[in-house]
DNA sequence: CTTTCACATTCCATTATATGCATATGTTAA
DNA sequence: TTAACATATGCATATAATGGAATGTGAAAG
């Protein structure tokens, strides 16, 4: 009951299932979500940290950056998420945050070092 | 966007799930819902006004009660209410809570008229 | 070693949420 | 009309969630 409940309240605030459901498709950086879901860094970060806390996110470095990637052990968590994902264009908000996702290129001003426009970080 | 977050805020409280989980089962009345779950009437009835803001539930009043029943619309909310009844074997609370909903004769001292004993409300 | 930069954290004010207790409402039944 | 009972609501308060600004940390690159 807890592991369900930490999960529903944590995707219960929309920037927090915002997250999940970007991380869901790919893993992303701190800079990245920062200039996807246009919120601030701080915020960013500790919405990561209470996944984190969860033990929802696995975090790897290369080079300057963190990446984070969902990691759901709960089948009933991959089921819920899968199901969003299922109607996600029928929901404006995630679908614009998917979009700009896939363009994330072009909005990366956030992060100097631009992650994702050079051939691989240092790694 | 704000359909899916106003259910996910709903369910990410424990007994509120435990609520829509019951009446996903069955129309229950206040007093039923009171018993099972073991929480006081204003609570119950708080919770049940909040499914009637979001339009999640429906009410018929039998005689002296007022059975609430879900009423989800959504098939994403759909989707997510099945996908959690499929795994309440695994969620001790939740298994609880609809074993005392099977056996509510026994435990239905809250409510004076034990609406479930008779042979049908007078309605 | 020092600077830079990505990320994390703390502090604080604001707002929201939870919940017990008392009480109101409204229906039923006498 | 009144009494009884199921349900709803108001109020007060405890508690916690939210989010912004500033600051801390630590890896990387020079």
């Amino acid at each position: 009951m807890k592991s369900l409940q930490g999960f529903l309240k944590l995707i219960s605030e929309e920037t927090r299932l915002r997250v999940m459901m970007l991380l869901n498709e790919e893993a992303l950086c701190v800079c990245e979500l920062e200039a996807i879901l246009d919120v601030p860094q701080p915020r960013v970060s500790k919405i990561l940290s209470k996944y984190r806390d969860l033990g929802l996110v696995i975090d790897e470095r290369k080079g300057k950056f963190i990446y984070y990637k969902l990691d759901l052990k709960d089948p009933l968590h991959q089921t819920i998420v899968s199901s969003i994902k299922e109607k996600r264009d029928t929901i404006e908000q995630l679908s614009i945050d998917y979009q700009r996702m896939l363009k994330k290129e072009e909005i990366l001003n956030a992060c100097q070092g631009s992650p994702t426009n050079v051939d691989g970080p240092s790694d």
